[in-house]
DNA sequence: GTTCTAGCAGGCACTTACTT
DNA sequence: AAGTAAGTGCCTGCTAGAAC
């Protein structure tokens, strides 16, 4: 056996496998970012700005700052609070800063970020260079988890069947949009542990009415559909066409509108992928997975299953389809049962 | 009895940062 | 781009209550 625990990936056409290595590292050494005072005017990003309402405190990155961090150190300062309006310090750390001015660019166009990054963090820098120096290491920053979400998605995405491209909206009339938020996490959750659904997905707001909806890769395992699907009929203003949807009766009794997308094949799955792929990438928020989907599963490769090494010094090799993976004692139990008869079709 | 929703505690899977 | 550690977000598993 030339391989033994290996890692397989499905890139969506072919197995690559990488054998298992080891490398010593030393220990992380994590740097302890030093807290500074912001000065925020009323005219500048601020977080607070884009919340539409009491209800809309619904970024989970920032909310912590917002929140804690605004308040006066003593009760007297309160009387002034009009005068100074334009004006509020928060203490919080540079990398802090950074992330919120990289968000807030991410609105700005391409050639314009860096600069405004750059303008923001200046004051809280002696030198120019030193700016530069810090705006650019954390643009690399940013850059590299992009990728490393980018890469986790996709490989999550490829070892699963999805069957649906699901986006769910909310009625006004059942609710708000934090109640929205936590009923659907909840509910998906629910019939994740229960009748075994899968997710991939992410939070949007619509950028003309700013209303926060669910776009989500769904796993459904045949028969688990709750309620009935039915097919609406809308004249969409946006498309400036009639379309027919696929809707759900569950979701529209307890949510409001949704719409079902069967997913056929990979072309119809990388759409999707790539849907979500360019929102989360756009607005830095995290994409939502169910439990249990591996990126990986752990097989021992043999001579006859490698069509030919590739990458560097031989790391990678590509599989033939039906390669001899599926003795159960080498999947090392990290792929669901349900994942290893899906991947039997499939190869 | 069944199904669904919700709250809670605790653990672990995931994200991020860092190194190579 | 892979391996790994740290830290934490959120999933699991449980319970309870409501609705049918």
């Amino acid at each position: 056996m030339p391989y033994g625990e290996t890692k397989v990936y499905f890139d969506g056409s072919h197995y690559i496998a990488i054998p298992h290595t080891t490398r010593p590292v030393r220990p992380k050494r994590y740097q302890v970012e030093e807290v500074i005072e912001v000065i925020d005017n009323d005219t500048s990003s601020s977080v607070a700005d884009e919340t539409p309402s009491e209800n809309g405190l619904e970024s989970a990155v920032s909310d912590d700052n917002v929140l804690v961090e605004e308040a006066p150190a003593d009760g007297e300062n309160t009387a002034t609070d009009s005068e100074n309006k334009p004006k509020k310090a928060r203490r919080i750390t540079r990398k802090e800063l950074f992330d919120e001015l990289y968000q807030e660019a991410q609105k700005k166009k391409k050639h314009e970020r860096k600069k405004f990054i750059f303008n923001g963090m200046r004051p809280y820098f002696e030198t120019d260079e030193e700016t530069i120096l810090y705006v650019n290491n954390n643009m690399d920053r940013k850059k590299r988890n992009v990728i490393s979400r980018r890469i986790r998605m996709t490989r999550k995405a490829n070892l699963q069947r999805f069957n649906y491209f699901c986006t769910f909206t909310y009625d006004s009339k059942l609710h708000t949009e934090e109640s929205f938020r936590k009923c659907l996490k909840k509910t998906l959750s629910n019939f994740c542990s229960r009748k075994g659904w899968k997710y991939i997905g992410v939070w949007e707001r619509s950028p003309e009415k700013e209303r926060l909806h669910f776009h989500g890769l769904l796993y459904i395992p045949d028969g688990t559909m709750p309620g009935f699907m039915f097919e609406d009929n809308t004249y969409s203003f946006s498309e400036h066409k009639r379309q027919i949807t696929l809707q759900n009766m569950y979701f529209k009794e307890r949510f409001g509108r949704n719409d079902f997308e069967a997913i056929e094949d990979q072309t119809g799955l990388r759409k999707a992928m790539r849907y979500i792929m360019k929102y989360i990438e756009k607005s830095g928020e995290r994409i939502v997975y169910s439990k249990g989907l591996p990126q990986f599963f752990i097989s021992d490769i043999m001579d006859e299953d490698i069509i030919c090494p590739i990458g560097m010094e031989e790391q990678k090799l590509l599989l033939f389809d039906d390669f001899n993976c599926w003795d159960e004692g080498c999947l090392m139990g990290q792929v669901s049962p349900e994942v290893i008869a899906q991947m039997r079709t499939v190869s």
